[in-house]
RNA sequence: GGUCCCUUCGUCUAUCGGUUAGGACGCCAGGUUUUCAACCUGGAGAGAGGGGUUCGACUCCCCUAGGGACUACCA
């Protein structure tokens, strides 16, 4: 289509929390980006002055940072380039693209009631008027639209879409203020900014028709259109609240991985053959806004946790340390200097059935408690006579464990049972019980490894000392 | 009301006129087993409905139904 490089951008309002489709939408405006070898830009549309606070435009910076979906430039913002959405609309004026209306708000009401009787759009006697003298002094600039013919959209993911040009209305450009408005800005900015791809929801797809022609009013040349189909909730209706969460920073708080994110949301709406689990290397080679799929998704939790699951496994440990002793943290569990060293062990043992970093935390606490460990009824009705008796040569019998590894602790358990003439199950998850203080724990042997020789001798001694 | 979009297993998707309609998640059954999970094996499960076009339609066209977006001097 054209020659230039390929220039996306994510365009968001902020509204003190990022949508989880506006992540998708920068994913894959990202992700084309890369694909073409272009730029992925980030513009603010803060015009809403009431609600752009920093905070809320922080949170757009802090969403992307943490997707990792760094823009290739500064950010724009849009609140302060409204000399250049005016300078636009002069020339519109100059060209006869554009008009002055002096419709007072009851004139319009009464029009609009009219229009939408007779089954049309609202129009403007001021349209036709020109240089018309005027003794009042407030109006808006509207776009003087075509109300004949066709305005045709060649969508990358809709394909063609037409609208009949007497369905649009001549749309306001300028305020009676004089401020933009955002179909007026948003062209503005994007040509001014080169993005020659505009990838966004599809929600926007009507608008797409009327911001072609102020394309054309203006003289610029159209940009390429994908409409993305929205996120629904699992049962179909729009994302919100009650489906769980919404915004990007939610399924950071619910242990979700970044780059789990990445690899979900871009398969939500998108496919490569028979590819679920691939890299940013591989989306970013095989991504093409072409290829995504018109109807809208739903999203899956299971699926997340599952692709989740998968990332958790894949992660660097130091990594994961750093992020369980946090969400510890929060939780206000006591973290002391050496449990950097547990969780290191630890980790890599409880990982696999962990859904999201919150249940990697759950699954490592048995680890990280200190004796003597609080045992729950449960565990302490396992503890007869007998099995007390048991666990004595238990403690002798690992004690002269060297090798404390997987295999060996395995075996020498193992032989345990087989020495005292008895199964696994026998004794198995009392010793679960009394190592862990009742809390979720893996296999006997990881469990044992997780905690050390010294601290699992250590609770099983507590385990049988007359206080317990 | 008007304009526009969407419709393959429960969910996400593959298919781009000729396939036993494939995969993944989930689900069910079995196996493994010291809890939970993980893991292994197997299984059930789909083209919204109706018309066309065609030798042949999930794929192209039309209608219906059902979802959804937009319809602001909000973005």
């Amino acid at each position: 289509m054209s020659e230039r490089p390929v220039v996306t951008r994510i365009a968001p309002s902020p509204t003190g929390s990022m949508h989880i489709g506006t992540a998708r939408t920068a994913l894959f405006n990202w992700l084309y980006a890369r694909r073409m070898g272009g730029k992925f830009l980030l513009r603010v549309e803060d015009t809403d002055r009431e609600r752009s606070t920093t905070e809320a435009v922080q949170v757009i910076f802090d969403g992307l940072g943490w997707l990792g979906l760094q823009p290739d430039a500064e950010p724009v913002f849009q609140a302060a380039r409204s000399d250049l959405h005016r300078a636009a609309v002069e020339d519109m004026l100059a060209r006869g693209s554009a008009y002055r209306c002096y419709m007072t708000h009851d004139e319009l009401t009464t029009e609009r009631e009219t229009a939408r009787a007779e089954g049309r759009v609202v129009r403007s006697p001021w349209r036709d008027t020109l240089g018309q003298p005027h003794g009042q002094n407030t109006f808006v600039v509207r776009l003087k639209s075509p109300t004949e013919g066709e305005t045709i959209i060649q969508d990358q993911v809709k394909g063609r879409v037409s609208f009949q040009n007497r369905d649009l209305d001549d749309l306001i450009l300028l305020r009676t203020d004089g401020t933009p408005t955002y179909n007026l800005a948003v062209v503005v900015d994007d040509h001014e900014m080169g993005v020659t791809h505009v990838i966004r929801g599809d929600d926007h797809l009507n608008n797409a028709a009327r911001q072609t022609l102020i394309y054309q009013g203006l003289g610029w040349e159209v940009p390429v259109w994908a409409h993305l189909p929205l996120i629904h909730g699992p049962d179909g209706a729009k994302l919100s609240k009650r489906h769980g969460a919404q915004a990007v920073s939610e399924f950071d708080d619910m242990g979700y991985l970044p780059e789990a994110m990445r690899n979900y949301l871009a398969r939500l709406g998108w496919g490569h053959g028979d590819d679920e689990i691939f890299s940013d290397e591989d989306a970013g080679k095989w991504f093409d806004v072409a290829d995504v799929v018109g109807a809208p998704a739903r999203l899956d939790w299971a699926k997340l946790n599952h692709i989740n699951n998968h990332y958790i496994r894949q992660a660097e440990i130091g990594r994961l340390v750093k992020l369980i002793t946090s969400i510890l943290k929060s939780r206000d569990w006591p973290v002391h200097d050496g449990d950097e060293a547990i969780l290191h062990r630890t980790i890599p043992l409880v990982r696999d059935g962990a859904k999201t970093t919150l249940e990697l935390a759950d699954a490592v606490v048995f680890a990280l408690k200190r004796r003597p460990l609080e045992l729950p009824e449960k565990i302490l009705g396992m503890l007869i006579p007998e099995t007390r008796e048991r666990f004595k040569h238990l403690a002798v019998w690992l004690g002269d464990v060297e090798d404390w590894t997987q295999g060996t602790l395995e075996a020498s358990l193992r032989a345990f049972a087989e020495n005292q003439g008895i199964g696994l199950g026998k004794f198995g998850p009392a010793l679960r019980g009394i190592l862990s203080g009742g809390a979720p724990a893996p296999d006997l042997a990881s469990a044992l490894i997780c905690l050390g020789k010294k601290e699992s001798l250590g609770r099983i001694e507590d385990a049988l000392s007359p206080g317990a």
